[in-house]
DNA sequence: GATTAGCACTCTGCTCGCGGGAGTGCTAAT
DNA sequence: ATTAGCACTCCCGCGAGCAGAGTGCTAATC
């Protein structure tokens, strides 16, 4: 609580009753409300002057001279580092997620989906996940599966357990043989290297040797070593976008619009929630403090999560800043919990 | 233009005066406007009495007394059918669709995206692509790539030329060869069967003698047996749903919402355009002519696209009741045929 | 007999002015 | 230091009034 120095536990008590009232009613609160609603022994004077002390300060605004206050940016990021207290998730809710995100599902972009589904519909706001990005893993296996005369299907088993595909034109008839013979030497070449090792350095030494060793390959080549380049701009997964309409804040379709369509972008999204993958804990970005335009009337709640510890992707919670932010809070972190408990007694059996 | 019998020439020239200025302006138009804009050689007066036959007959309504004229759903239903001239896609445009449609795509669901994305583009409603769907197809060959020790990898190669992937979790361990021979086994049962022709039937049989010939494999087989199911209820890709926040009869967000809620369900988005795919050519659907609640303020034009001749998908533009008629048909007619060419080509090489 | 000019009438949307209500800041009393 | 009291400010909602657009009807015109 360093380089607060205006703030004294009454102003807290005070800043703490503005801002969970405004967060409630998403209207200006004024001194007489607090008086009458939060019992803090005080008149309506002296949180009058308390008041405007805060404002003073930097911690509250009002819309128009004779509104009540508001919480300003600061103020929020305050309440967020100093204040709330991370509300518990209802036991109901606990169970609802463990129980949904439990079921056997077979692949992971389901298990995706249904995060973000849960996500939305718990905190009322808009949700999003950045699946697992297997840069995290190690190669391990590497099989091709002729699908017809001129297509083959490239299968790369990642450890831990992730499995990708790609359908590959290779220009030429391969027989099986030949298949064999590349996908062993690719084997041999990458088994166990981690995928953020294999650069293109490497890439382009596999390619000239196999270019050599049988130049008429190239095409197909070509095609599978393009397939082994992670796309980390990956597909996000978003939903409950629709849910930001139901805030006051978004009344005005101009402003609404403005949010949607950020959020239908997946690069915007993604460079959104990109560096918190990487970080500790539980993420709470208010208002501008995002450089992101656009986002000036929206926070953002976000955490990693992990599989065997070692973080893998990331998923978050949009709302305007007005946000409920110790449920949002509490139900990000229990979530990103329960996705990296179930992700890795899943890939790692 | 059977049981249309009030419809002479004139009231026609001047219904499809007051279409096209509604559809532009999004006013209620008058006989004034009528008369100054197109240029159909009658008064204002003239065109007021047949203004006034033409919502006799419920070709038109009317907001309140003292407001112009706009089209009622009949009105529109007889535009699309009898008046309107399906226009003219523009070179540019159509250069534009085939370019980015015909960019090597190595995967279907890529394809399907980037079609929903030029369609909700050039259209500025919300556009949306049912994927093809195999059931059309042929089994053709299975192949099971073992993943680690309890997951295998089905492939279900699909002629024409679709691939379906899924992660199975065995639940035991299987050998190589164990593997090979179930894929051997389904391979003989299976091969050149129409996938629709595949029925619970055939499933339970071959499970019946599969269990029997080796009964331990119970759970990988129940898995993979399932997994040769086509669900029907698969993705819809979507795309430009914010767009509709454009149109002004969406200025209200509650009105918004509830269309975009809708959109937001695949299962709802599934149902609109399920029995295009077996319709002949282009379909509007205007207002509550679709038994969908929330659909009654728009209008959906859709289209069926196919490989080889044969159906095996739909897309579609949803918007506004009072929408660009004339220029959607046109659009979604040649993106059907652009992506049947592009999907044809790709799959049988 | 169809078309049109003219006119009275209706309805919306906008602006304006006017309280009522909520909230503040200041001053003086406690 | 706190609080009661009071004057002041600003928003919001409401109704009146007015301009504009459009209609329907009637009578004149071609």
């Amino acid at each position: 609580m360093a380089s607060h120095p205006q703030m004294d536990d009454r102003k807290k008590r005070i800043l703490q009753a503005i801002t969970d009232d405004y967060i409630n009613t998403a209207e200006p609160v004024g001194s007489r409300t607090i008086a009458r609603r939060y019992n803090l022994g005080i008149s309506p004077a002296t949180i009058r002057n308390e008041m405007a002390d805060l404002e003073e300060s930097g911690y509250l605004e009002q819309p128009h001279t004779s509104a009540g206050r508001i919480p300003s940016q600061k103020g929020y990021r305050f309440y967020v580092d100093f204040i709330m207290k991370v509300e518990g998730v209802s036991a109901e809710e606990k169970r609802r997620i463990r129980r949904e995100l439990d079921e056997r599902r077979r692949e992971i972009s389901l298990l995706i989906e249904e995060t973000a589904r849960i996500l939305a519909q718990l905190s009322r706001y808009a949700a999003f996940v950045l699946p697992p990005v297997s840069r995290a893993g190690v190669f391990k296996r590497l099989e091709l599966v002729p699908v017809d005369d001129q297509t083959v299907l490239v299968v790369l088993v990642i450890d831990p357990g992730f499995v990708k595909t790609h359908l590959v034109a290779t220009g030429h008839r391969l027989t099986q043989r030949q298949l064999a013979h590349i996908a062993g030497f690719l084997n041999s070449r990458l088994r166990n290297l981690s995928l953020a090792g294999i650069g293109s350095g490497l890439l382009r030494e596999i390619r000239a040797e196999l270019d050599e060793y049988n130049s008429f390959l190239d095409a197909a080549l070509d095609a599978i070593v393009r397939s082994l380049e992670t796309r980390p701009e990956d597909q996000v997964y978003t939903n409950g976008q629709v849910n930001i309409l139901e805030q006051p804040e978004f009344r005005d379709v101009t402003k609404a619009k403005a949010v949607l369509e950020l959020l239908a972008e997946d690069e915007a999204v993604y460079s959104l929630l990109a560096d918190t993958v990487n970080a500790q804990n539980v993420k709470v970005v208010i208002g501008q403090e995002s450089a992101v335009p656009g986002m000036s009337a929206c926070s953002m709640v976000s955490a990693p999560y992990e599989v065997c510890g070692v973080p893998v992707g990331a998923l978050g919670v949009l709302g305007p800043t007005r946000m409920h932010y110790s449920h949002v809070v509490a139900l990000v972190e229990i979530v990103a919990e329960n996705l990296s408990d179930v992700l890795t007694r899943m890939l790692v059996v």
